[in-house]
DNA sequence: CGTAAACTTGACCCTTTTCAAAGCCCGTGG
DNA sequence: CCACGGGCTTTGAAAAGGGTCAAGTTTACG
């Protein structure tokens, strides 16, 4: 389906958007000359954290907005007695930090699973963004209400499926992002670098009960979790246990 | 704290943007007479939706935009064998329909919970809007924003709060954002015209577990509902157990 | 005053949580 | 090369929180 050259292969920000690693990928919307300039302009620089790393502490408010280069992380909010919530995964591509760009309620912490890159935008980048480039501004929108989109369906899997259901609703669309951001291997499996815990953090669950569902569906030939791989063996099976739609694959606005 | 002019008093969209009964509220960023213009000129016209009615229908997206103007809404998500969640809840000044704009996965219904009014803009009224007015631009992703805020603050109160807890947090939490709006009574209490059944579709619970845990709080006397209203006995013991922050009024944009 | 919708309650069952303890994988250091 | 330790996964058993079923009861309203 798609085949783009895969982000992992130089999971180092470049210096120039020109040479950006994740546009050549089809899985982006293309942009002008102009505009890549533009962003090119208003990034303030790279970060990188290590694997179990921070970049964003729960309840400290930082300004900034990232682009996820390379490397996976997620959003999360605890609670004080340390229950935790993971609201969604971010791949490549992913937005992250507008919610606290506007000083809103919204205070969740951002942590890296892998080694991660990002670039980096100044604070005041979106209001100038915004009045520069039109356009940018609707794709940050866009990539808002995408990332909430994602929210919901996490909110409905937590709130009314069962376990067996969550756990089939995750690596389904785990697997889904990751193909359509081509980093599926010849051999149909992805990287799959979250333990029990983590999932069991996204789906509302408890580790012992993710392990013995999990277990579960693993026994049943559904899917297959080795070395830090994820490969999909029964794509329809989970699907119609997750009551999983595909949405057609559709470029996506990259900052 | 805030006593503006009840919107509720005249639940019909006036003609004009500058006669918006919302916009005299404290509520909302005050605007410049241009910007009120040109939102004036956007609208295309008003809807209006009877309590239980449906504005807009699951899976089947319309590209209108829609602010609340007067009334209870929800939005909400199935599962085919009818098992409900419900997203959120929408209050005046609520921006309805981005998700269907961007025509993404995100697809949900929203349903009138009283008799409601909405502004109305057309399809490709926010592709205008980000070019002619960034500052507007700005606006909407901030609202977007927000939401977002609020669809995470449910899905760690779904994935990892108690029944009792998930109860006191959409208590307190709807009774805030009421306030806000200038919607309390002079004794403290909001309109509330949600059933049990809302309440256990918000919280993932089922409807007899909703009741006995609210009926458990009544009896220790933290809160009152009756007549479609609720006030808020014991706010102190309520936003303890829900593990609830005040986060400090602001003003919110308003399209 | 009658009907339908919404709220209550009790009993029972089952999914999920909690607690506790092994087992496994792997990198480190002796 | 092997013992050791730490993180992650697995299992079992017991308890509990929450779901389901099946009536009632109250309230709203025509």
């Amino acid at each position: 389906m798609n085949a783009p050259a895969t982000p992992a292969a130089s999971p180092v920000c470049p210096r120039q958007c020109e040479a950006c690693g994740l546009r050549r990928t089809s899985a982006f919307t293309k942009v002008g000359a102009e505009e890549l300039a533009f962003i090119d302009g208003l990034r303030s620089g790279t970060h990188s954290v290590p694997a179990g790393g921070t970049l964003i502490a729960e309840h400290r408010p930082n300004g900034k907005l990232y682009t996820l280069y390379a490397g996976w992380a997620f959003r999360y909010k605890t609670l004080s007695d340390g229950r935790r919530q993971i609201l969604n995964f971010l791949l490549p591509g992913d937005l992250i930090g507008l919610q606290q760009e506007f000083g809103d309620t919204a205070m969740h912490g951002v942590d890296a699973l892998t080694d991660c890159n990002f670039c980096v935008f100044p604070a005041d980048g979106l209001w100038t963004l915004f009045h520069a480039r039109p356009r940018l501004g609707y794709d940050v929108t866009w990539l808002a209400a995408r990332e909430e989109g994602m929210v919901d369906d996490n909110l409905l899997t937590t709130g009314r499926r069962n376990a067996t259901e969550r756990v089939a609703m995750l690596l389904m669309h785990l697997h889904r992002r990751l193909a359509r951001l081509g980093l599926t291997e010849p051999d149909g499996s992805v990287l799959f670098p979250i333990n029990q815990q983590h999932i069991a953090d996204a789906l509302g669950l408890s580790l012992v009960h993710t392990n013995k569902t999990m277990r579960r569906l693993l026994q049943l030939g559904l899917h297959e979790i080795s070395g830090g791989r994820l490969k999909i063996l029964n794509p329809r099976a989970l699907g119609r246990i997750a009551e999983y739609y595909e949405t057609l694959p559709r470029p996506v606005p990259l900052l």
